[in-house]
DNA sequence: ATTGGTGCAAATGCTTTGCATAAAG
DNA sequence: CTTTATGCAAAGCATTTGCACCAAT
């Protein structure tokens, strides 16, 4: 993967802010340095960046995608009304009225476990690429 | 909630599918019963029934949402690849590999888990509807 | 010199909405 | 009879893509 000055500072830009930003916020943010990049870029950029594993690309809450600099493991909280993300800081706990609370101030009422991986026909597909 | 044919119609046909059909999916299959039903009264029933607690929406993989009828507690896995959603009935498990394996065949290589609620702002907003 | 990346604008595709009509309670 | 839902078509909006030009290796 090529370096480029636009890849370069959307990395940078997307570790400095601990946001969860929309491609649409981090373009806005990325513009103050670079006035000529279009958010295709931002886009391109983004997909490419996340298919290496060097940032994440976050599918929950809403219907813009959020992307996550920070590729170490933790979990998230996600609000249900406006989309807003958070890394989860301490375990939540239940509270007198039985809602859960962290320390971010969200009021949790649910949890989701969910795995990724590759289902049995998208692995014969890629088998085949290979061979 | 109104019971309009097309809203039963709806809720049985996604309960009946294991699928975590989109809503276009779930669409052709209930235009089978209904020819003159709307995608669009597709769309704004599953919001009102997710919004009822009655069906789940997926928001994870793919650009489509998906949704389940099945709203007992349960784990998916998601395929990175083209996005078709499981559930998963078994603990993964190691395979020789390292990778993780479960019981529908899906190479799983990543987990999540990730808490819903509201945010700090949102909880502010709900009060001053309320009062 | 060659390959991959960028900027722009147009296209795509899922989802939502305005409006007149129809059905439910 | 009043309110809520439907069907249709049009609009909305996030994201992607074609293409000519540019930059990195």
């Amino acid at each position: 993967m090529r370096i480029t000055n636009q890849r370069e500072i959307i990395l940078e830009e997307l570790r400095r802010l601990k946001s969860h930003p929309t491609a649409d916020e981090l373009y806005e943010v990325v513009k103050k340095r670079l006035p000529r990049i279009s958010i295709a870029t931002v886009y391109r950029n983004l997909e490419r960046l996340s298919e290496a594993g060097m940032i994440h690309k976050l599918e929950y809450g809403g219907r813009q995608k959020r992307f996550d600099g920070d590729v170490t493991p933790h979990c998230h909280v996600v609000c249900v009304k406006c989309g807003r993300v958070s890394d989860v800081e301490t375990v939540p706990e239940v509270d007198a009225e039985h809602l859960v609370v962290d320390s971010r101030g969200y009021k949790i009422f649910d949890g989701v476990i969910q795995f990724e991986g590759l289902c049995p026909k998208c692995q014969l597909l890629e088998e085949k690429k290979i061979n």
